[in-house]
RNA sequence: GGGUUCGUAGCUCAGUUGGUUAGAGCGUUACGUUGACAUCGUAAAGGUCAGAGGUUCGAAUCCUCUCGGACCCACCA
């Protein structure tokens, strides 16, 4: 005996130590690895970055899916030898965060971000930065993430700043980002813009009013905005309508409600003639699809509402509220008997998200990426035509490959990337106006543009106020992450490397969720394409969302997220860990329970008194571990075949994203062939080579389950009594030849072994009562034979064992078939032989009909002509197999009478 | 409206390119357990693989349609 270890495995008492003696080892980084001998200097490198966590919020389950995933891949392969870097950091998520401030700031003290100003805004956003990182960085290591903390990286600090100016002047100066107007979502009363997705659409009753602009114009249009018609500089018909085609092309001259307007009538497809009158005003400032149109047409664009949510630039309407100006128009096409019809109708209203005023789309200057600008650094092709190649041509690929299609779908619809955004955390975009003449109020067109890393020299420069989209940083993590850009070394039109970028660049595997392969994946393929020339990794797996208990989504908003932390506290890490792997297939979405959880607590612990029964039992750390073959039992040989295969499964299913499959045959070998059969066994047979047989599978055991359950194995394998850590032991190889002979020969034991057990129960036979077994082993007399004391021993309760080879007569007895071998068992007046008789019926009808079946299949010329031959026979012998046991269990069944 | 995807045991999900009798965990029920483990053991019950049709010697798996759910995109002028 070695040592005490306690009955149960507590997590808590172990882990954050473990963690502590990871990262003081220094093993996370892999430049340390190498310096240490842990692995070659020139090993193959192995990289990944975590997608970096938005500091709005602590970290819920779905963040620890992509840790428990990555940490598996990571730990695997640093297993493996190979120079393994994870390198962590954290998201400044601009909008997001900046709301999240602002409400705080309005919940308690009432201010608006314009009351403090920029300045002391800014430094109350990174108060709240700072701690939210600290939790998150907690939460990570609580995990077990196996990250480079030495290589921790945000997507705001420094390094970063300097990454994305760089990235931002270099796009700026090949004329990939330029300035230029687009319609926004502008919400009034935030007096901000907002992104398409921070739009929602709300049902509403409205109306809808069809009219004419006036007398002279030839046909009516429908609204339900009337007032924006006052901005319309044309008249959209469908081209195939019969009713309007005389008219494309021609211009009018009207007067709209004593507003001169000039309207175009315009083809497009997108018209739908059956809706309305088949024809709308086109209002080019005013609706994002009335824009699109506008640039294809030529048409000149009139803004008439202003950022205050008022009409301007609208005749006598200028000043007025949208709604009021409504009323007006409408009274007035009544008036002038211009109105036709006025319908009630529901439509979608588009508010905002946070206060839920009503958005006006407005026409702005901003910041984009144009994705179509072909660039000769790319090869006279486009952003997008790279991004869609590399994908493509197999070089990233996905998993699942599902989403290979809707990447490639979405890229191909691919607009200019809108990156500038109205509000004040973020990267501010280094670009300076010089207006002329600081007494005239210019134009923007009439700014000089100065795009650099600092401000110009001279008067009058101002940097422009806004911020860049989050995505725009984060679409640079993979290269921003390895030291780019080198300043040094930054060359413009050649690919850029520093020492990390050039030994651990491109990665190997993103990890993260489906919802965000259009945000974020397609911007990093096309930043690293741009900025390195490479792609930015190999892989993207994606998993699934997690949902709560009742499917739904978890969100920060509906707070039903379950804590992780909670549960790492109540379950452990490797639990937790494990429940979120198993049953958890890419692409798809899974619901998490408490119980699975604690399902996975349970397994830690079985793990747990596996390792202290042998530790307790047996002489550890043995140093030769080679065995001798002559003193293997069949156990023995069975359990190190399972072995040898188990090694080449797991690392077939890591290496293949099949995490689920990894962990459940992990879970099966430990629990249903090394607990409740070779351990049973060992109790039995004490042979010379058990002793190094429970040091190798252990040992093997551990390594395998370690990047799954990380902190239980590492504090067995410290138990043991290592020195060296688990983390960076080499993950085991396939060292004994597949007993193949024994593992068949073994299986009949349990199988026998079970049907005794069975038939026990069955027979309500107390377990005091000793019974006797008479098998019938046909062949297998001798296997059966060598195998007798087991068969006894474990808890068969068989008192007398007769092996013979064949059949003998039978009196009243059980029988069971085990494969061509029948086990009979004497226990005179105990046994029912009605059931049993019952029993063997039922399955004869069962056979005959299996029987019928197979000969009608194999009569069919068509099956034989057709069908593999592998088939064909494999029904052959089927065949024959069901006719032979159906023919004795006529015999047996007369034995019964 | 366009697209993607899913529907398998009471619940959560596996089921690799079509191929013997469709699996696991949890839950349920019964029985058992003083020596690694009640965080345990042995077993049982539970499935016309959403429905209909088709292709095939053979379909949970491929195709079409219907029903139901999820998500993405577009957005009603």
């Amino acid at each position: 005996m070695n040592k005490e270890l306690p009955k149960a495995y507590n997590p808590s008492d172990y882990e954050d130590g473990i963690y502590q003696k990871w990262e003081r080892s220094g093993f996370f980084n892999p430049d340390v690895c190498v310096a240490k001998k842990i692995c070659k200097q020139n090993a193959d490198t192995f990289t990944v970055v975590l997608p970096p966590p938005n500091i709005t919020d602590k970290l819920h389950l779905g963040h620890m899916v992509m840790v428990a995933i990555t940490d598996i891949l990571v730990r695997y392969h640093r297993m493996s030898g190979k120079r393994a870097l994870w390198i962590p950091g954290t998201d400044h998520a601009a909008i997001a965060t900046q709301n999240v401030v602002e409400k705080k700031l309005w919940q308690e003290e009432k201010k608006t971000r314009h009351d403090l100003g920029r300045k002391k805004f800014l430094a109350e956003v990174w108060k709240f930065v700072k701690e939210t990182q600290a939790a998150i960085i907690h939460q990570l290591k609580k995990t077990g993430a196996s990250l480079d903390w030495s290589r921790e990286a945000f997507t705001l600090d420094a390094a970063r700043q300097a990454a994305v100016k760089r990235m931002f002047i270099e796009m700026y100066n090949e004329g990939v980002i330029y300035r230029g107007d687009r319609i926004v979502n502008w919400c009034p009363r935030c007096q901000s813009t907002l992104a398409d997705d921070e739009v929602e659409y709300k049902e509403q009753d409205g109306k809808f009013y069809t009219f004419k602009y006036n007398k002279n114009f030839p046909f009516a249009i429908a609204t339900t905005r009337p007032e924006t018609k006052l901005g319309d500089t044309a008249v959209a018909v469908n081209p195939d309508d019969e009713r309007y085609k005389k008219y494309i092309g021609k211009i009018y001259e009207v007067d709209f409600c004593g507003v001169p307007l000039t309207l175009k009538v315009i083809a497009d497809k997108n018209v739908d003639q059956n809706f309305g009158t088949g024809a709308l005003g086109v209002t080019p400032a005013h609706s994002m699809v009335d824009y699109e149109m506008a640039q294809k047409n030529k048409l000149e664009i009139k803004k008439i509402i202003n950022e205050e949510g008022k009409m301007a630039d609208a005749g006598k309407f200028s000043g007025l509220a949208v709604m009021e100006a409504r009323e007006q128009v409408v009274q007035k096409l009544i008036d002038s008997g211009l109105m036709e019809k006025e319908e009630n109708i529901k439509n979608n209203l588009s508010v905002c998200y946070r206060c839920g005023a009503g958005i006006e789309p407005l026409p702005s200057k901003q910041w984009f990426v144009a994705v179509d600008k072909k660039l000769a650094k790319l090869g006279n092709k486009s952003l997008k035509q790279k991004a869609i190649e590399v994908v493509k041509s197999g070089k990233i690929k996905f998993v699942p490959e599902r989403f290979t299609k809707r990447y490639l779908d979405w890229m191909a619809n691919l607009h200019d990337w809108c990156i500038s955004r109205q509000i004040w955390f973020g990267h501010q975009i280094p670009a300076y106006y010089q207006v002329k003449s600081k007494k005239l109020k210019v134009k923007s067109n009439e700014e000089i543009i100065y795009v650099g890393d600092e401000k110009p020299a001279g008067e009058g420069w101002t940097q422009d106020s806004d911020v860049l989209d989050t995505w725009f940083s984060s679409g640079m993590w993979t290269f921003s992450t390895l030291g780019w850009p080198a300043s040094a070394t930054l060359r413009r039109g050649k690919p850029i490397k520093t020492a990390d970028l050039k030994t651990y660049y491109p990665t190997q595997v993103l990890e993260t969720g489906y919802e965000i392969i259009t945000l974020w994946v397609s911007r990093m393929i096309m930043m690293s394409l741009f900025a390195v020339a490479q792609i930015p990794f190999e892989n993207v797996y994606l998993h699934g969302m997690v949902l709560d208990a009742q499917g739904k989504k978890m969100s920060k908003s509906k707070g039903n997220g379950i804590d992780p932390l909670a549960m790492i506290q109540k379950y452990g890490t490797d639990a937790t860990r494990m429940s979120l792997i198993v049953g958890n297939t890419p692409g798809n979405d899974t619901r998490m329970s408490e119980q699975k959880i604690a399902a996975f607590r349970n397994f830690a612990n079985k793990l747990w008194n596996i390792a202290r029964y042998i530790i307790t039992n047996y002489e550890l750390r043995i140093t030769n571990l080679k065995t001798n073959k002559v003193g293997l039992t069949l156990a023995d040989k069975w359990i190190l075949g399972k072995m040898n295969s188990l090694i080449k499964d797991v690392t077939d299913d890591i290496e293949h994203f099949r995490f689920s499959q990894g962990g459940e045959r992990l879970r099966d070998f430990t629990w249903n062939d090394l607990a409740d059969w070779y351990l049973e066994v060992s109790k039995f047979e004490a042979t010379s080579e058990k002793n190094k047989i429970l040091n190798l599978v252990l040992e093997a055991l551990l390594k395998l389950w370690h990047p799954f359950m990380p902190f239980v194995t590492e504090t067995l394998w410290q138990e043991i009594g290592h020195k060296e850590l688990l983390m960076v032991e080499r993950w085991p190889k396939r060292e004994m030849t597949h007993k193949l002979e024994a593992a068949a020969q073994f299986n009949l034991i349990i199988d026998i072994i079970k049907t005794i057990r069975n038939l026990r129960s069955e027979y309500k036979i107390p377990p005091e009562q000793k019974v006797k077994a008479i098998i019938y082993a046909g062949k297998q007399v001798e296997l059966l034979q060598s195998q007798a004391e087991l068969i006894k021993n474990l808890r068969t309760g068989v008192g007398e064992l007769e092996i013979k080879p064949s059949g003998a007569k039978l009196k009243q007895a059980a029988w069971a078939a085990v494969g061509e071998k029948e086990i009979y068992i004497p226990l005179a007046g105990l046994i029912d032989v009605a059931k049993e008789r019952a029993r063997l019926e039922k399955r004869a009808q069962e056979l005959n009909q299996l029987i019928k079946n197979l000969e009608v299949k194999l009569d069919n010329e068509e099956f034989v002509k057709r069908a593999p031959k592998e088939i064909v026979e494999a029904e052959i012998r089927k065949l024959e197999n069901y006719r032979a046991e159906h023919k004795k269990l006529k015999e047996q069944t007369r034995h019964l009478k």
